[in-house]
DNA sequence: GGGTGCTGAATGGCTATTCATTCATTATCC
DNA sequence: GGATAATGAATGAATAGCCATTCAGCACCC
């Protein structure tokens, strides 16, 4: 637990250290229970500490679940503007988008749970992720394709912007079932999957 | 309104037709609102009954968007069995299955964001409805797959399961962009755009 | 008048949020 | 350096409002 338990002035760290800590254990409650029924009671249990805490970070039960979007969508799309400057071909970038889309949400089970999940459950919740963050995601990848057009290496006859939403789609349905599975099992190597058919197609 | 607003021993049609109404109801305000936001009240409302009355028919409001989930699942999978029949090669089944996908869920907007948005809310609901119709949706996918697979008109390096989750995510991303978005377009076109690259990849 | 279907106010349980209180720590003073 | 006061983070019991579900009675039909 923190070095203090009640009182004093605490160092800034720890401030973020304790909201930090609510935000990890409204994902491991979320995960678990649903957002809906879980109880702000039960993620302030999980984080140790008592019910009236958690609103002196958060001001509601939806603000923790938007924290918990934003935080991860922004660590998210820095990490892959980070890793996409360095590759040049689209083809490379492509592949590399999809395999960080399946590491990163392997790499965390709950978090995955609450993405594929929880966050969907409303279109009130669902249009509001749309508009920040999630489109930039996939303007970043329609972007790559219209640069793999531009530089002959993809047809051109396919809208930039549905064959973004394609490649979402077709991750996304392959994080969501691994979610929903009872089996375990990597998900990382699907990436090699997708892309297989996105580039070349299925017919002969 | 029915026939007789209150009172007296319906036919049993009736019964039938109260039941329908009641899910239509549902379906536009849980579209509207969020199954979680939306009341039990507001769903009699917009049926033009008591809130009891909802109990007479319903035993939970779980139960309602359950029966919702079921009553479509049920006529989808049976109409695209239908349609399937007199379809033979691999190629068109899976154009008349996107199609058809496309179609329906266009053809009820309402429904539509039930399906796309509300029935996600949960891993409870996601697993029960995993379970129940969705399964055998995508187990048509992937047979059709395997069926153009042995008739060698399809790859054969590509696991059918994954092919198959892989056009379902495509198709799924499109409907559920067609909900969210603002603008109001024709979604069942989409369906060309998404086999043109499933078929033939997006390489040159 | 007996039966059936419907009504909608009342119930009961539940939980997000508040806030008066506590007390470890820090600052101030002699 | 020891005593005293001020601070504000943390607590958790109490509040307040919501809403699914129930059920006692009403309207209507035969």
């Amino acid at each position: 637990m923190t070095r203090s338990v009640r009182g004093g002035a605490p160092a800034k760290a720890q401030v973020v250290d304790k909201r930090e800590a609510i935000l990890k254990a409204a994902i491991k409650v979320f995960a678990r229970n649903g957002y809906f029924s879980s109880k702000v009671s039960d993620v302030a249990a999980e984080a140790g500490i008592a019910d009236g805490t958690v609103y002196l970070y958060f001001k509601s039960k939806d603000e923790i679940l938007h924290s918990i979007f934003d935080r991860a969508m922004d660590e998210f799309i820095a990490e892959g503007k980070r890793e996409l400057a360095s590759i040049t071909t689209p083809i490379d970038k492509l592949r590399r988008i999809a395999e960080l889309h399946l590491e990163r949400l392997s790499a965390d089970r709950n978090l995955a749970i609450v993405f594929q999940v929880e966050l969907r459950g409303s279109t009130k919740h669902m249009r509001e992720f749309s508009a920040a963050g999630f489109g930039d995601y996939l303007d970043i990848i329609k972007r790559t394709i219209e640069d793999g057009q531009a530089a002959g290496e993809f047809r051109s006859d396919v809208k930039p912007v549905v064959a973004a939403k394609i490649l979402y789609g077709a991750l996304d349905e392959m994080v969501t079932n691994w979610v929903l599975s009872k089996k375990s099992y990597p998900l990382a190597p699907m990436a090699g999957e997708v892309l297989k058919l996105f580039f070349g197609g299925i017919a002969k």
